[in-house]
DNA sequence: ATTATTCAGGAACGATTATTCCAAATTTGG
DNA sequence: CCAAATTTGGAATAATCGTTCCTGAATAAT
């Protein structure tokens, strides 16, 4: 028979992960991928097939981690306002311990690919989807226990947290302002009466 | 003497904001600006100097139209909620009819070259604080007026004000959704009581 | 031992990248 | 008419792009 893989898919996936991340997927050259996933040109083709094909295999498995994360987070909720408030200070915290400021793979993606792809826009909009429906179970959740208004329209305020998400990882990307982040969390803590 | 110039340079660089704001400055190649230009390749690099250098004028006269519009249309508020209304629903207005889902130019480069580039990224932060301190006179305006409430924190609500528009502007890049905008806005009008 | 598979490394591919340069044409003011 | 400046189009550059292919060594099961 034959000689087996030596590298693990998923290790180096995920190398793939945090180079596409880093520097976007024109920003990523086939070179730049050699180098950083420690493999060979030709072990990358044979496994990964083409550079978007990786970039979306890249993007599918951040997705599987980093938002799974995030919504298993939101949905093993006791207090609602206080899971929330523990989302958005951990995305903070995260994005100011990285020193690469990389944000949200997510989000980078949105901007640069969305708009000329239409299968990494599928995966995004599918992406935010989970998410807002994650935020709308917490809402909902809360206002059965009575921690939350009855009155407050759950999945306008599951959207109205997502875009805020998304405007925080935006901010990561050019700057650094702790002040700031957490003036906007307390505002959008504020709405979760 | 000499001949004069033919083309606009203001003109030419319009054109110039339109490609870089639609595909990123990495997306862009000299080609494609020398095609959508309409000037050839040589009196592009004597005019504007290289990708970089143009890239860097449109990002600035970008800011000079759409920041300042913003910016006015923030100052010339009788009525500070209306006003954060209108513009932010023009804001939606605008994404919902540009069928190249642009989003917004400050936006894409924040998250394509502000962390690899510091240049850029000071003209992105001074482009977010120009934004911000519009709010933050809007809100203040508001309180003086009594309009709003003294109570709240004005520059806390300038930057969550300035986060949620780039969420918005973030969505707009991978689909129109009329109604999750609507709810957006909703949610951001409550808070400001 | 043979056969099959995977590895690394690098050569080679054609295409495209950003940029420079040149020649010819055009326009302007002196 | 002359001289200066600017135009265009395209040729030329060297570098990099993504991708394919080849060689030779390594490993594994039959």
């Amino acid at each position: 028979m034959a000689r087996a893989k030596e590298f693990d898919e998923k290790t180096v996936l995920d190398k793939a992960v945090t180079l596409f991340w880093h520097k976007g997927y024109n920003g990523t050259s086939a070179q730049d991928l050699v180098e950083g996933l420690g493999i060979s040109r030709s072990s990358m083709y044979d496994t990964f097939g083409d550079k978007r094909t990786l970039f979306i295999k890249a993007l599918k498995l951040y997705e599987e981690k980093n938002t799974k994360d995030l919504i298993s987070m939101a949905d093993q909720s006791a207090d609602p306002r206080e899971t929330i408030r523990q989302i958005l200070e951990n995305l903070v915290k995260e994005d100011l311990n990285d020193q690469l400021a990389k944000g949200c793979f997510m989000v980078n993606t949105a901007i640069e690919l969305a708009p000329h792809d239409k299968e990494v826009a599928d995966i995004v909009n599918s992406n935010m989807a989970d998410v807002v429906d994650a935020f709308y179970r917490t809402i909902c959740k809360g206002q059965e226990s009575g921690q939350l208004s009855p009155e407050i329209d759950a999945k306008a305020i599951a959207r109205f947290l997502y875009n805020n998400v998304t405007g925080i990882r935006v901010s990561s990307r050019s700057g650094k302002d702790k002040k700031a982040m957490d003036d906007i969390i307390k505002v959008i803590l504020s709405v979760l009466q």
